[in-house]
DNA sequence: CGTAGACCCTGCGCGC
DNA sequence: TGCGCGCAGGGTCTAC
């Protein structure tokens, strides 16, 4: 479920957790992606968060004077506040308490697959976490320019769709967002990275760009189980051109729209106007 | 080096 | 109705 749009309209619903203070944790599954340091995260017992962060599609709880958490939620992945004294219910791994004023809610996190992460950080900058490292520039940022990604992938003959969703060319571009960017552009994706102009590049960024901020504005969208941080399933949903429409037509050209694998991954595209 | 493929794990929908 | 199969929004590791 989560691409960035929901991490970020999740982000967004856990700002009210700015200025608590975590007090206590409860992990009930450590197996995930990677096994979780309880010990580090009991260590944050007791710091208040400053910020609410997101990189890529990594949610960071910054506490004040260093250190933090991240959270990934994978495939499955899903973080909501509870009403108090709720049970666990299957799958929902980890629990965290944050505190205000003597008032407590709790956040948990849910995850079948196990995909996700929770890590922590006792000291430092949250983003200097190792799995920052090698990630690319946020689509967000200026970084994320026609330049750059010309010059990256120049002689590149892999498919732009596969650049598209490499996190060290592009942080937190998914699935999905690859495929409807691709389709706004009108660029096939079966088309060698390096072969783009640095025009069509320009037309790419854009459209990367305002799907994203497209999909953020309708509160997250994607597919329709989603729910935010507070529950609120009521978003729905973005208008998705090609991704999940095969044998549907084009809203452009009124070609009948493609399923393709690429690296594993189902691509949808318009063979009739992407080109 | 760049790239493709396997793999981690559970749940769901579909066809038989 | 029940079962097996394929597929799912992510990221990382290995082998070529």
């Amino acid at each position: 479920m989560p691409e960035l749009p929901e991490v970020e309209t999740i982000r967004r619903g856990l700002q009210r957790l700015e200025g608590t203070t975590l007090a206590d944790v409860d992990v009930r599954e450590r197996r995930l992606r990677r096994r979780i340091d309880v010990a580090a995260l009991q260590a944050l017992c007791g710091r208040r968060i400053a910020r609410l962060g997101r990189r890529a599609k990594y949610l960071l709880f910054e506490a004040e004077r260093g250190g933090g958490m991240i959270v990934h939620l994978g495939m499955s992945g899903r973080l909501f506040l509870v009403a108090p004294g709720s049970p666990p219910q299957p799958h929902e791994h980890v629990s965290w308490w944050f505190e205000r004023d003597g008032e407590s809610v709790e956040l948990r996190f849910q995850d079948p697959r196990r995909f996700g992460l929770v890590a922590a950080r006792r000291h430092g900058s949250v983003s200097d976490h190792p799995l920052f490292a090698g990630l690319g520039p946020e689509p967000f940022d200026a970084a994320f320019s026609p330049g750059y990604a010309y010059r990256a992938t120049r002689g590149s003959r892999r498919p732009v769709k596969n650049a598209l969703m490499d996190a060290r060319f592009v942080a937190g571009v998914g699935n999905i967002y690859a495929s409807e960017a691709l389709w706004r552009a009108a660029i096939n994706p079966k088309t060698r990275a390096g072969r783009i102009s640095r025009r069509r590049w320009q037309r790419l960024l854009e459209a990367v760009v305002e799907v994203l901020q497209d999909a953020i504005a309708e509160g997250g969208t994607t597919l329709n189980d989603f729910r935010s941080a507070t529950g609120d399933p009521g978003y729905f949903q973005i208008a998705l051109r090609a991704y999940d429409r095969e044998g549907a037509s084009c809203a452009r050209c009124g070609g009948t729209i493609r399923r393709i694998v690429q690296v594993g991954r189902s691509t949808y595209y318009c063979p009739g106007c992407q080109v």
